[in-house]
DNA sequence: ATGCGAATTGACCAAGTGGTCAAATGCTTT
DNA sequence: AAAGCATTTGACCACTTGGTCAATTCGCAT
């Protein structure tokens, strides 16, 4: 199904300088408001020349998208059945948080797609995603009924993380505009505090 | 400043629907992406009839967002200096998550205009909004230093209750996808959780 | 009913957009 | 060095878009 002409060097470079301008460029201007111009300019070639490395501007986006996804579950997929809740919570939690930190413009071109009703990712959304969300809820749950965690909503739980951990780049502006932090320092902070956040949530009291 | 001509019958409806319409279409489509037509066919008038009315889709657009802004904020206002501490500020992430439940559609179009790094409101963030917020975040470690509250990051703690309740409007395509809810019931939980969420976070543990 | 400003619109325009294509240039292999 | 494929691009096209304007229609006060 993929290429089976293999990829000259040439080509890998400039799929990936296409794929990078692309992503700057959507996950500020969502798809409508991008332009292949802007793309093309971003990534230092013709629009034409673009346009030879892939079929349409659609293409372009929904290769990123399919490309990111993926990415994006890593972190869910990465819990331990059989490790310790709270410390897999809130590494869970963690790692998303420092996705949203490495990766802020990923972050943005889901927010973008999502706000805007995912015309183009419903169908992952609804299947391997609800899949996955389910399934780590289900585990989240035997948690629960075990009292090794205290009681709480599993799916949003996993909700509520995604909210507060993609706020700090899908509303970094916002963020910056509030605190005006010196640099990347407000992150740190923002860290510690989902980490009270989330033991003090799920930390079980004896009773 | 304002219009010195008493608006009549007909411009009064007129201006209502283009703008009821246009929070429509900006909403989902953000600034960009959404078009005159659009808009004008959404409000039933002609595009130059639209902008008989309006001078610009960039006035259309900036009036949305500077009368939308002030009706965001209100929640926060509301907080009551006097009031037992962990109740106002649970009231407070409930009237946040009403108004995500309510104006779904001013909540992803605020979402939108952030996300594509709020070229056209920056200045209300860094000025009026941080005001608001950092006088919150004081009042709120007067609470905590009282020990009146569990010690926590304010300006963090307010972030994440803007997250966890704008969520449930911003990203409502992805959490009806996953939870394939019956109507608005899932909205139901979504609150209970979030009353869980901080009632465990803001109360103090006595030591 | 009629006069007059308010409201409406069809026709139009310039700029921007995604996309095409034939021709030119570059790179490699023999 | 020459063939042959990969790469690049200037010119172009059809369509969309924000916005204009002169002409028409509407609604209301007299």
């Amino acid at each position: 199904m993929t290429e089976t002409r293999p990829q000259t060097r040439i080509q890998k470079k400039n799929r990936e300088a296409i794929l990078d301008a692309a992503l700057e460029v959507f996950s500020i201007e969502g798809f409508r408001g991008a332009t292949l111009d802007q793309i093309a300019t971003a990534a230092g070639l013709s629009k034409p020349n673009l346009l030879y490395y892939f079929a349409s501007k659609e293409a372009i986006y929904t290769e990123l998208l399919s490309k990111l996804l993926d990415t994006w579950l890593d972190p869910l997929r990465a819990l331990d059945p059989n490790g310790d809740p709270i410390n897999e919570l809130i590494a869970y939690m963690r790692r998303k948080f420092e996705m949203s930190r490495e990766f802020p413009r990923e972050s943005r071109l889901f927010a973008n797609e999502i706000v805007q009703g995912a015309p183009r990712i419903f169908d992952e959304i609804t299947g391997p995603l609800k899949a996955l969300v389910d399934e780590t809820a289900a585990l989240i749950q035997t948690w629960i009924d075990a009292n090794r965690l205290a009681p709480i909503d599993p799916h949003h739980l996993i909700f509520s993380i995604w909210a507060t951990t993609q706020h700090y780049a899908d509303f970094d502006v916002q963020v910056r505009g509030i605190l005006i932090p010196d640099g990347d320092s407000h992150l740190d902070a923002a860290e510690a505090f989902l980490v009270t956040l989330y033991t003090r949530t799920l930390t079980p009291v004896a009773h």
